[in-house]
DNA sequence: TCTGGGGTCCTAGGACCC
DNA sequence: TCTGGGGTCCTAGGACCC
């Protein structure tokens, strides 16, 4: 059996564990430069605030209702996360971490245990080692108990069975026949809206219908990927288990300004300091890059404006993961992305085709001195993690006009001494 | 004035090879 | 009058996830 664990309104929660004054209030919190709600508390979503509204469209509710509202605070959310990961593993040890607030957790190792009394034990163990609340899913597969889980939150009125607060187990075959027959196939995890709308206009509209559905249909409408699910919630595990996170295949930085920009000079600092965030996140990974994309465009939201959307695809000769030779290459990119009188609203680089720094191939003609570099780099890196941004290339620059809006930032409890307060004497 | 920022996998079709 | 057959690699775009 597989278990999965989800934090409740994650973000909202976490802010809420630092401010119980918090508690059952409408509470938000927005996504980068405050620009849309990512976390609702059940008060806000019961206020009709849905996820990804934009800010400035709801700040009459927001006043008409006290609404509380944070700009996101990720370094705060990493460390909340760790924290409950930690308390899951000291239970059950073969876990897979899926998202910043979410692990699934294999039962298989374990002699027979009761699923409820696990469940609760979980939820009770994450509250009083974290304050962060819980809902747990159980059953025979990722995907089942992915929905066994939803169904934990969205349909409690309908739980006949093997259910506690924040839980529902799918293990009989009666519960699992519930539970499909009242989630609808928009609901079920890796169905999205396009396959949504294709299953509901050929007659499949719950996951019990959806189970039923001709598996070479399947096959021919959603492809591979909706032959797993199908398969999934018939009891057979086909979607991988992967204990340790995989390397990544690509990292992406990039941001909206805060406001508008035109300057090739502001541009060019934002490029290099993504560029540079692309570095560090690559030696964090232990890889290089082979290929290095910028992008640059407008605001599509404003009509009045002429668009530009464009971007470059760079071969780097030998793959690299060094700030200094990324941010060469970001230049030559931006070089040619770059035109004047344009409002630009958005910029960001990613590094692709990435490759373990072990097994680096070296270019025919290698000019830099690869291991002078890899210790600037190193030294950088020890900067960076002790003292946070205090080292920049100069194309970077300080004093940017373009940055982020984070009117509404929330102490660092977690990673800063000077702002700790006292909360929790365990 | 203001609309997030990351990722993955799959497929079809073109270019190219013998 | 005739115009192969089989393969690989790469890329763009679509769909999905949090």
């Amino acid at each position: 059996m597989i278990v999965l664990i989800d934090c409740n309104n994650f973000y909202v929660s976490c802010e809420r564990v630092f401010d119980p004054s918090l508690q059952h209030k409408p509470v938000i919190v927005l996504s980068n430069n405050d620009g849309c709600a990512i976390a609702r508390s059940d008060e806000a979503k019961a206020l009709g605030i849905k996820m990804g509204a934009p800010a400035f469209l709801m700040q009459d509710l927001i006043r008409k209702h006290d609404v509380k509202v944070f700009s996101s605070n990720y370094a705060l959310y990493g460390d909340m996360s760790a924290k409950v990961m930690e308390v899951i593993r000291s239970f059950i040890p073969d876990t897979e971490v899926y998202s910043i607030d979410e692990i699934f957790a294999d039962l298989s190792s374990l002699t027979y245990v009761n699923l409820l009394k696990l469940g609760t034990a979980l939820r009770e163990a994450v509250m009083n080692r974290t304050g962060i609340p819980v809902t747990i899913g159980i059953a025979q597969t990722k995907t089942l108990a992915k929905m066994a889980n939803r169904y934990a939150k969205k349909a409690p009125g309908l739980r006949l069975q093997a259910a506690g607060p924040g839980i529902f187990v799918a293990e009989e075959n009666f519960q699992v026949v519930e539970m499909l027959a009242n989630t609808k196939v928009e609901d079920i995890w890796g169905i999205g809206p396009q396959h949504a709308i294709r299953l509901q206009q050929n007659g499949f509209t719950t996951a019990a219908d959806f189970i039923k559905a001709p598996e070479d249909w399947v096959r021919s409408e959603m492809s591979v990927v909706g032959l797993r699910t199908l398969y999934e919630l018939k009891g057979f595990s086909c979607i991988k288990w992967e204990p340790l996170p995989a390397k990544k295949k690509n990292i992406c930085t990039s941001r909206q300004f805060g406001k508008l920009i035109t300057g090739k000079k502001e541009v060019r600092q934002a490029i290099a300091t993504f560029a540079s965030s692309c570095a560090q996140k690559l030696r964090k990974e232990g890889s290089c890059a082979r290929k290095i994309h910028v992008f640059l465009q407008t605001n599509v939201h404003r009509k009045q404006d002429e668009q530009y959307f464009h971007s470059v695809t760079l071969d780097i000769p030998a793959p690299t993961n060094s700030t200094v030779e990324l941010l060469k290459y970001a230049m030559q990119a931006m070089d040619l992305l770059y035109k004047p009188g344009y409002y630009y609203q958005k910029t960001g680089v990613i590094v692709m085709d990435l490759v373990p720094e072990t097994c680096v191939q070296m270019a025919l003609f290698e000019n830099t001195n690869r291991k002078k570099e890899k210790k600037v780099m190193k030294t950088l890196d020890e900067l960076q993690e002790n003292f946070g941004d205090v080292v920049r290339f100069a194309t970077q620059e300080f004093n940017k006009k373009w940055n982020l809006r984070r009117n509404h930032l929330s102490k660092s409890y977690t990673t800063k001494f000077d702002q700790l307060s006292v909360v929790n004497s365990e």
